[in-house]
DNA sequence: AAGTGTTTGTGAAATGTTTCACAAGAAATT
DNA sequence: AATTTCTTGTGAAACATTTCACAAACACTT
């Protein structure tokens, strides 16, 4: 299926994809130049098939009879993903949370920099150095419209991640990777994607029931 | 379809059960008694055949005409989640993200208790003061088997992330939560759930330019 | 240069999930 | 008590994703 002009690829695909081009610069760390789609399936823990038809949707990049180049396979996943460039995210609430996200060395080796951090409390007394500069949630539509900023990390308590969301959106944000265990109502060109570690922990403890 | 009596219920299912748990509980806290499949469903952004065909799944619990008992409803669902009674879980790992989940305070509300920290260093100062005991990885076995503790909280470097799971595993933990971008290896009936953020962000990113 | 062995790429089949359409049941109304 | 209104529960249809099966393409060996 097609619409304008770009295959529609479906959301897991793209998921796995993220895991693939990490699976990939391991195998580069250790200066391996080519991979079957069973190895590096493997690796993923998907079946090769399904790598195989993942790839397909957008493009053929392998030789058979020998597999992929390990190097060229990323830069072609990279390029699907746009994550090519550095983007920056800023993270709102600074809290529990936003305080280790902020620590978290784990974003800029993936393409993404938390350029700043907003909370109601700036200037509250933290336990932790960090950093990013912390502002008051007052001046982030100026920055977040000034630097164009498209992605944004949302810590806040549930009480105020609404209308918090609703003032990111206003300011130009088209993503949001949420932390608040609520449902956000977003226009249909926003994308959420919530993280919540309470469902996960639920869903693991019915499936180990059996 | 079914398995040993049970009929199964497919994973994302289970997903949505726990979004709809949260709504409920939300629901009673306003004091609302009886809510429709449709304004549930709003609510947990889904339609509404989708809340009812999930829940038909594990049974009828409806009034036709008038909808659901919110409290018989968040009853049926956290027994058939086993969240009806608190489980106890372990963290291993206690760097920046292991300490801000050791001081989330949404587990407990959810019935999960991380009873015990693991680390590499457990007296290594840290800036934060936390009720959890920390303690030595090497106690870790002992105490995991002593304590019956089923679900482990994974945050460790991703160098020792497949030994620790390992270890864990040996000692009886049937479920794990892993914030290491790896993907572990484990026997068939234990559970992995994988959070990483920065595939989340890499997934807004792709979503966000088409 | 021919033959053998691998591995990709892809239609088709199988499986899984969501949505539709509507009968059936209960409440509310007249 | 009959009628209308509302809402559930569910078989069937539509849609989406995964797996299978195998031809095509290339590497490697002899």
């Amino acid at each position: 299926m097609k619409r304008n002009g770009r295959p529609i690829i479906p959301k897991k695909t793209i998921y796995r994809l993220s895991i693939y081009l990490r699976c990939l610069a391991r195998l580069r760390e250790n200066g391996i130049g080519t991979v079957s789609s069973e190895a590096l399936a493997k690796a993923a823990g998907v079946k090769s098939t399904q790598l195989r038809k993942d790839l397909a949707y957008f493009g053929t990049f392998g030789t058979r009879g020998l597999g992929y180049d390990v190097s060229e396979l990323s830069q072609k996943i990279s390029g699907e993903l746009g994550t090519a460039q550095l983007q920056p995210v800023v993270l709102v609430g600074v809290g529990h949370l936003g305080l280790a996200l902020l620590s978290y060395r784990g974003f800029e080796k993936e393409g993404f920099e938390i350029i700043a951090a907003f909370d109601t409390e700036p200037n509250r007394k933290r336990e932790k150095k960090i950093a990013q500069p912390i502002l008051g949630i007052r001046e982030m539509p100026a920055f977040v419209a000034e630097h164009a900023v498209k992605m944004a990390i949302l810590s806040v308590p549930v009480a105020v991640a609404q209308e918090t969301v609703n003032a990111l959106i206003k300011s130009g944000v088209m993503g949001i990777l949420n932390f608040a265990p609520i449902v956000l109502a977003v226009p249909e060109d926003v994308m959420v994607n919530n993280v919540n570690l309470a469902i996960e922990l639920e869903n693991l403890s019915y499936f180990i029931q059996g």
